[in-house]
DNA sequence: AAAGCTATTGTAAACGTTTACAGTAAGAAC
DNA sequence: GTTCTTACTGTAAACGTTTACAATAGCTTT
């Protein structure tokens, strides 16, 4: 119909002879009106094809019905299940989400995201497995825009954050090794900064505290990807030491059991392998791989209920579970004393 | 600082003793202005925290630097490398882009999600593997917002799109079977409707112009998913007549990979495997499965640039090619007999 | 008949920007 | 000394809504 100039509210008004404040009130259900109007007003709205602005609406109404999901744009898998249960609690709540990508460190992308959506008032801002500075929590904090971090923690708790315990997860994950009579793990392609390194300090007190040994060339640093897992793997093939690796993600782990299996070696035959996130991924490669299993839809979930609800949610630690598929091995008695010292 | 009410122009206007018109023009490097003042200005901003009103701004420009990316909700992995070049090339544009979520086939979803951005004035709209009806596709065509749809194609190109020929990958993988001496070919996980049916009329064109019969049997119509894949290897299980099939996305031969496996059937000893698409997927499995890999990055390169140079880019098709990996094999002319009825 | 309701509609201000245009002052050119 | 520039700043309207409040008319009540 009309390409050129949007309808608006006073077109409408003109068209039907009445008021703004009539047809505004009349498109959005607001106060009592005569029904023949309502019809009429209705009926000339969708004819003329109007479409509300609602920059104009949320000016004046301070607020809008939008949150905004800023998403770590490092290939990860599990984020979707964090968005899916955003999106299954905000859409019938009557809220639009709109989703942004920013650099997992990169400063200036993360206030370029944060920043476009502040400028638009949206409602909330959840943010997702993303490492931020002090700089932008700052900001962040100093915004009347309730935000949330899902998949991080935040040093002080500057805002509220729900992800799981790092370092509860990487001594769960060494243990799981050493109950099966392992002693020569690896850990592969966790980050050295961030939060979730805090992974690489519970691997380390677990094997502290059954008196393991700890190889440098044991712990490979990378950013929980794909090829991560291969580079870690030329790490360890040199020697040969170990007889297990723990991975930073699904997707390293993956990465790492191909790469062995190029040299030869297999899982969990040959090596063991468990990794975090225990995506649906973790299912579609043989052998299946073990999982620490995180709660990813429920992290969403606490953070749209944060945004809809606005209690004063505490930052806490979901539950994550060991899920035991076919990548791991009991070692025997035998190979554990051949691989002794 | 104040969380209780935003800073606006006007704060700042009162605080430096200047109107809100040189405040406004100083913040966004309008018009000539007096060193002195624009310090004072943008550290007194600085310092009070302000954020632009972009709904006020907006408002008045008649427009937004926003670009709407509309994916579908389907778990699908290749509209990230999509998206991918849509932020490569918006971002230093200055463009920001909103990524919302839409039903595969769910009018009223999409429907949400268009009337959500439309009413913030986004400059483009980028629709990504949705299959839009008759309606949704003319309320589209009636705003003045530049919209453009991606791997998928539109009736009458009604709006722009750009995507892959379905029907010539279709007949391509077919093609590919065909001379590699198969000849019960089956095809896996293709919906029933939408474009991406085209991929069936390429398969059974193929099977025509070679004098090939196809048994019903064989075709198994599903929506590209891991489970499907699973599904149709239980509907070829049956009589265990194909030696090959061809599957409508990667998770799809993968999970009919799996499946194979567990009736000790191996791929590609038993089974050749061939799947469309082609992201990283397809290297992470073992074995490597060959597919007909399409141009998703460009895609997004077509669509942003679209909008960007607002140039009347004709719809079409990328090329499209066939990545040989380990999960097709020859058949032998023995196996050819044997297998012949 | 006055007063009080009720149902419906209108008036007008407000939201925070942007920007065309007007204004001012100081210096340069004549 | 007058005019012309130049450099800077101010005025005010506009963008499209929403909403408190006022207004009107027709009823009902007393």
């Amino acid at each position: 119909m009309n390409s050129e100039n949007r309808v608006t509210i006073k077109d409408i008004a003109k068209a039907t002879q009445l008021s703004v404040a009539t047809v505004s009130r009349i498109l959005h259900k607001k106060g009592q009106h005569n029904s023949q109007t309502v019809k009429r007003v209705t009926e000339i709205a969708k004819q003329m094809g109007y479409v509300r602005n609602t920059s104009a609406a949320d000016l004046v109404k301070q607020k809008s019905r939008i949150v905004a999901v800023i998403v770590s744009d490092t290939k990860s898998n599990f984020s979707e299940h964090i968005i899916d249960a955003i999106e299954d609690k905000a859409i019938p709540a009557g809220l639009n989400v709109f989703i942004l990508h920013a650099g997992n460190h990169d400063e200036p992308s993360q206030v370029r995201a944060i920043k476009t959506v502040v400028e638009r008032a949206v409602m909330g801002i959840i943010l997702v497995s993303l490492e931020l500075n002090d700089r932008v929590l700052a900001t962040l904090k100093d915004i009347s825009i309730p935000s949330i971090c899902l998949s991080t923690s935040v040093k002080n708790a500057t805002i509220p954050f729900v992800t799981s315990d790092n370092y509860q997860m990487g001594y769960t994950a060494t243990q799981l090794m050493i109950d099966k009579g392992h002693t020569k793990i690896a850990l592969a392609g966790i980050p050295t900064t961030g939060s979730i390194n805090l992974r690489t300090q519970g691997y380390l007190a677990c094997m502290a505290d059954h008196h393991l040994p700890v190889k440098p060339e044991w712990i490979h640093y990378g950013s929980c990807t794909y090829d991560d897992g291969i580079k870690a793997w030329q790490m360890y093939a040199k020697k040969r030491e170990i007889t297990c690796a723990i991975c930073a993600s699904d997707f390293t782990a993956i990465g790492l059991m191909n790469a062995a299996a190029e040299s030869g070696v297999k899982v969990p035959d040959d090596l063991s392998l468990v990794s975090f996130d225990g995506t649906e991924m973790v299912d579609m490669v043989r052998p299946r791989i073990t999982s620490i299993t995180q709660s990813f839809y429920d992290m969403g979930l606490a953070g749209i209920q944060y945004l809809i609800n606005g209690k004063d949610v505490k930052s806490e630690y979901l539950p994550f579970k060991v899920t035991q598929r076919d990548s791991t091995r009991v070692l025997t008695a035998a190979e554990q004393d051949s691989k002794k010292d």
